[in-house]
DNA sequence: AGTGGGGTTAATT
DNA sequence: AATTAACCCCACT
């Protein structure tokens, strides 16, 4: 899998060109990630060319190649367990200056209970957006569920490990709520191998409010 | 008003 | 540092 190289891509130049195989080092992914949540307002042709110019050498069709093919791993990610392929860190720990990008974030704003409005700014949480939800996810794919340092610092640069670590913990705990909602209690959870979490949460019918759930044998 | 989702912070290991 | 629990805000119903 990997999406770097999921079927890899090539580049057909014109006419006196061979192909080309297209590679993306761990460098270009991340700057690639970044620009992904960076210009995830513009969902249009645009997207692919801006990122395309962070990228030296690749081109908008390369970009939105790339992202297809991560989209294709994300969609295997979701709807099956999270497995972790053997292939871990590389050392991948460039100089990024990773001082412009995290923002100081992080303001209180629930916990004293002294509510000042001179205070500095009470940052109310900001939501994760579908783009950041989706590095989270390979995020996990490539480090694992608990290092969230590593998955802040390489793949979800614009969360701290803290974020990413509540991130997790609400992210798990939806999880295992659809999956007992999808799941009562059946002769048929029963299995041979220790047990499990997997089960693709067969997409959701809900979202709407209402389901239900039929608690009788019928 | 009650509930629950999704975020942060505090406490614990 | 990571995990777990408490807490808070807000959108819905």
């Amino acid at each position: 899998m990997m999406y770097n190289n999921s079927g890899n891509q090539w580049m057909l130049m014109g006419n006196s060109e061979a192909a080309v195989p297209v590679v993306w080092s761990r460098q270009e992914d991340k700057v690639f990630e970044k620009a992904l949540v960076d210009f995830s307002d513009q969902m249009d042709e645009n997207r692919w060319h801006n990122i395309a110019d962070r990228l030296p050498g690749k081109t908008p069709d390369d970009v939105r190649a790339h992202y297809e093919a991560l989209l294709h791993d994300l969609h295997e990610i979701d709807s099956g367990r999270v497995e972790l392929p053997s292939y871990f860190d590389d050392s991948e720990s460039f100089e990024w200056n990773q001082a412009e990008q995290r923002r100081p974030g992080q303001i209180s704003f629930g916990s004293g209970g002294h509510r000042t409005k001179n205070e500095v700014e009470r940052k109310k949480g900001t939501p994760w957006t579908e783009e950041e939800h989706r590095l989270f996810l390979v995020g996990l794919n490539r480090y694992g569920k608990g290092d969230w340092r590593s998955i802040s610092r390489n793949v979800v640069v614009t969360r701290t490990p803290t974020q990413v670590a509540s991130h997790a913990q609400k992210y798990y705990l939806r999880q295992t709520a659809v999956k007992k909602e999808r799941k009562r209690s059946s002769i048929h959870d029963i299995t041979t191998a220790m047990d499990s979490v997997t089960v693709p949460p067969p997409v959701n019918l809900p979202d709407q409010g209402g389901f239900q759930n039929f608690n009788f044998p019928m």
